[in-house]
DNA sequence: TGGCATGGTGTTATGCTATAACGTAATGCT
DNA sequence: AGCATTACGTTATAGCATAACACCATGCCA
């Protein structure tokens, strides 16, 4: 899987310490979000005992585009597709079922256009954009 | 202002309860996001003393759209625009300055109607959005 | 008129989320 | 060797949010 990969700049799977990569290891084994609280439960047996060995993970995670956090829920999700963020370096859209908790993650171009767009006609310079949208999921039907 | 109104669903000014009305003045007056522990600070003169007071009346502010909550900073303003957010159900987006902390809501139908295609195109239901925008503003420069 | 449902209020207690501040250890560079 | 950087581990604390209970006002309608 992917060794060959020169000219990024941004952390790898195989550049990760124990911690980051028991933590991502977590949220990839997951169906849905976890909290920093959840994550270290699940890792009680691997020897971590405080929040901050996890938010401290999970920031490096976050940082290489490894995983990203929900605002609507405090709460984190591995990413869908790493080397494309890592290419691209788009903004992720959420969408979140609120009754199987599942989310999916995509991103829309023109969205993230017309977003850049605002920003530049009133002079904002962004370092984030969070696109979440809470709700029910096929599955789970309209009900 | 404005009493003439019969065909709106949702709460206006004069419908609020005392503190729910507190509340509501308080972000008025706030040039920049406030947490519901900031607010009931603000009204400890007034005779608040527990932050579910607070929760429970920006609960109602939130629902009848004149409040809105900032999942990424954990706090709340007023709404820019009531009126519009009542009569078009519209999303609101938010340009969060992380040097000044002034919030800037925006709207922007384009965006509205590519989310809700992939919406639909998912066969996903969405009760709620989030659009925020972290960065500087442009007076505080792009430093 | 009484009964009841609804919804706001006030209070205490508690739970969840996140970071400050400290010291230690490993690494890499010059 | 000396120094900078970065991760780690731990304790304590700060900040955000809700559960559970009791009380009271209103409005409805039997």
């Amino acid at each position: 899987m992917a060794h060959n990969h020169a000219d990024h700049n941004h952390e790898h799977r195989e550049d990760l310490t124990r911690n980051q990569g028991l933590v991502l290891e977590t949220l990839n084994a997951a169906d849905a979000p976890l909290s920093a609280y959840d994550i270290l439960d699940r890792l009680r047996a691997e020897g971590l005992r405080a929040p901050l060995q996890v938010y401290r993970a999970l920031e490096k995670l976050v940082d290489a585009g490894l995983a990203h956090r929900l605002e609507s829920l405090n709460a984190f999700v591995c990413c869908a597709n790493a080397e494309q963020h890592a290419r691209t370096g788009g903004t992720a859209a959420f969408a979140i079922c609120e009754n199987c908790r599942r989310v999916d993650e995509f991103a829309d171009e023109v969205v993230e256009a017309r977003l850049a767009d605002w920003a530049r006609e009133h002079g904002f310079t962004p370092t984030r954009t969070t696109i979440e949208l809470r709700g029910r999921c096929r599955e789970c039907g309209t009900a």
